[in-house]
DNA sequence: CTTGACTCTGGACTAAGGTCAAAGGTTTAT
DNA sequence: ATAAACCTTTGACCTTAGTCCAGAGTCAAG
């Protein structure tokens, strides 16, 4: 009747990382960033994982899914076990995310308007010597 | 008198990387890329830039900052000096180089929608122990 | 007990686009 | 003439987020 406490108390490497979906090495990666503390080893020397490891690994996948850096969501870590942070400092740098994305997006965007231009400019036909793209580009 | 065949005619790696606002690293590192010729040398080994190469440095420049990689402007070169090339393998590129940076785009929006949804979410008081956007991470 | 699957460590390697240092030789300005 | 500023090469290093490998040890199933 150990089976209850033990669901999932005993993971290795390898399990938690078809759980997780990430990679073992980066697993193994994610400790040496220390975005996971170090497991508690068998005799052998296996890592052992405990269920709260599987949460832990979601959280970092989905905060990089959202455009979050490691260090980043290391930083998101600290924050959330120093008692004296306040749900303030998490929404400040969610916002602060926000608006690096809308930067990025601004300067695509212009990006993208210069390069249309050039298109336009350009027949498609006719030798290369006489290309307006790249006419441009050699201003 | 020799002044006007000269203008510029005889530029130090120092004064093309001041005259194109790139670093003498750079230049280098662009040689070693192929992305410009070897120069002459002269007789100490000093490498010899004509007025072209503020030219060519310029392109490389103004290409990148479209967000063409340097591979591409080296493609963009071979381009260039091949006389069977049409303007319309050009255009290709460009069009191409412009579905690239849409689909960048619609990504950022999605991970911005999601951002504000969270942040939407917060009070932005009380402790992190409730902090929805950890919870929302956590999930 | 053997086989195959799993895990360990340490270090090398990837892409992209540079940047820096060391140790020495050259040019230019004063 | 000499110092400051410039240039040379080779080769290492940086960032990010992993991936891969060798060589060795371990675990589970038949």
């Amino acid at each position: 009747m150990y089976l209850r406490d033990e669901k999932m108390e005993h993971l290795t490497i390898g399990k938690l990382a078809k759980k997780t979906g990430v990679g073992i090495d980066t697993i193994r990666y994610y400790e040496r960033q220390g975005l996971i503390p170090e497991p508690r080893r068998r005799e052998s020397g296996y890592r052992q994982y405990s269920g709260e490891m599987v949460k832990r690994i979601q959280f970092i996948r989905h905060a990089k899914d959202l455009g979050f850096t490691l260090k980043e969501i290391n930083e998101l870590f600290s924050l959330r076990f120093d008692p004296k942070t306040e749900c303030s400092v998490v929404k400040n740098r969610t916002e602060v995310k926000i608006s690096d994305i809308e930067e990025k997006i601004l300067n695509l965007q212009r990006i993208k308007k210069a390069l249309v231009k050039l298109m336009k400019a350009c027949s498609g036909r006719g030798p290369i010597s006489e290309c307006p793209i790249l006419e441009a580009l050699d201003k």
